[in-house]
DNA sequence: ATAAACTATACAGTAACTGTATAGTCAAGA
DNA sequence: TCTTGACTATACAGTTACTGTATAGTTTAT
């Protein structure tokens, strides 16, 4: 009466059954996670009907990256109130690695569109842009002249924004006093900062790049020779009257993904906010 | 001047930097995927600030599941062009695991709230409920007679459902020609069916188990022996004039990851629609 | 000078398979 | 009955991306 559910089926039978290697089957046999429901004399293994609602709780389980051992301690002893305490395990897992992968989604698409957008870009010319404001965080400060102090600050915060996962995939910048800077001194870095997108930061201080009108100049070349290109940008807005305010924003056009060959070439966007 | 950009750490120090193990750098340094700066004549590793970038690259598309000898390969020889179809590709497979994860914590969430329900349940007694409509999807039918047959059917539904994501965590079900069921005949099974949410299955060919009265009963034990509890339920509806119309709907209860000592046990809830 | 704390190398081990070589077995056709 | 092709089993090795460990050498602090 029942016994289509004895029927026999051959390791690559019921392999092609699930669309699995049968040399998994043979593997978890070995490992007495799922034996075949009999072994003939001749050493077949054979599998039945009977067995596939196991073979579909290994299949899901492992799905939710359970390690195979557990499954089998699982299987061993199961009970509904241990099943229930382990799927909610694995759905609390779930959740951090969808969250984790959302954002490494965020991540790529915001590089992915930074690239396109660099295609269109004119960087000989010096001009003024009237600016939104824009969502930024930024870095403590970095403290004065030690390049070395100024290194750690900024690791510790693509590192914090990183692991806080506030880090959106956008390259970063340096913010210098733009009044200083108007007098030639381009020493004054005071922190560092990364564009975010407002709506993923809920849970972070993030604070402006303020509003107004900005001089924006572009550069490229070894980022350690970029003082000519921030005196030309000086020089011209002496020439024309233009008066710095608050800080100006040097910001790497270039993602680190891209161009990984020298490590001292950047091209940068350098922008001042005018009064 | 910028000798802060070519600070010695040794192994471990840059290991600590980036809460790597620093076996991990010996491993990229010995495949040539990431070497330190400098080697001294007593072979200890120097790695530099400078190198954090390419350290920084490595470890995104570590995240991004490249390889390491895809990672290799991109470093050696990497253009804005080829990066950008690099991360396209890596984001179209994002999009993909996010999916699944996302489905997969659906299933998982709904086997659990199921489980939590089913500890409010009285099995003994048989009762009439109104009902609403519920989302299911069916199978094709099941031809007559054979179980090999339904249970061919069974596992391809099975299949399908899993494939398409259409199985949303919920317990598989039967349905019965309720009119034959009336007359005694309980072997008619016409097809079988899943619970799915309606939210999540917009691209799915899904039907109702239609809104009405039913009269509703439990069984447990073997789910070959179900037959006994089939008629107390018919004889129940012909003593007290019901009359069944469409389809009965044996559902079973019990999770399959819960239960998976007796293949044959099982607990059932049956519900057939009345007139 | 010595001990603690580091460094390097070589070797082995992990998880969850997967491939391959070899040998045995089975079913169908000539 | 023989043979052929398609299967089966086992043993062994290889995969990826590390990680652990034993041993030996080196640096640093006291």
């Amino acid at each position: 009466m029942n016994d289509f559910f004895q029927k026999e089926f051959t390791t690559g039978q019921f392999a092609a059954l699930y669309g699995v290697n049968k040399r998994t089957l043979m593997y978890y046999d070995s490992i007495d996670l799922f034996k075949p429901a009999i072994v003939k004399k001749n050493g077949y293994r054979y599998y039945t009907y009977g067995q596939s609602v196991i073979f579909d709780v290994i299949q899901l389980l492992r799905k939710l990256r359970l390690p195979l051992e557990e499954i089998k301690k699982h299987l061993a002893h199961c009970t509904p109130q241990k099943t229930s305490t382990l799927l909610y395990n694995q759905s609390q897992m779930l959740e951090q690695e969808i969250a984790e992968l959302m954002w490494l989604q965020r991540v790529v698409q915001n590089k992915i569109s930074r690239m396109e957008a660099k295609l269109e870009m004119d960087y000989s010319k010096i001009e003024m842009i009237e600016s939104k404001a824009q969502a930024i965080v930024t870095s403590e400060p970095t403290s004065e002249i030690s390049m070395e102090q100024v290194m750690k600050v900024t690791l510790k915060f693509m590192r914090d924004c990183y692991h806080t996962r506030t880090y959106n995939g956008y390259p970063l910048g340096y913010m210098m006093d733009a009044e200083k800077m108007q007098q030639g001194d381009f020493s004054q870095l005071t922190n560092c900062f990364y564009h975010i997108d407002e709506t993923n930061s809920e849970d972070v201080n993030w604070t402006y790049k303020p509003a107004g009108r900005y001089l924006v100049g572009y550069y490229r070349g070894s980022w350690t020779d970029m003082d000519p290109t921030l005196q030309q940008l000086t020089d011209y807005a002496n020439s024309h009257g233009l008066v710095f305010t608050g800080s100006a924003y040097l910001e790497n056009i270039l993602d680190d993904t891209a161009a990984v060959e020298d490590s001292y070439y950047c091209e940068a966007k350098i922008s001042i906010l005018l009064k």
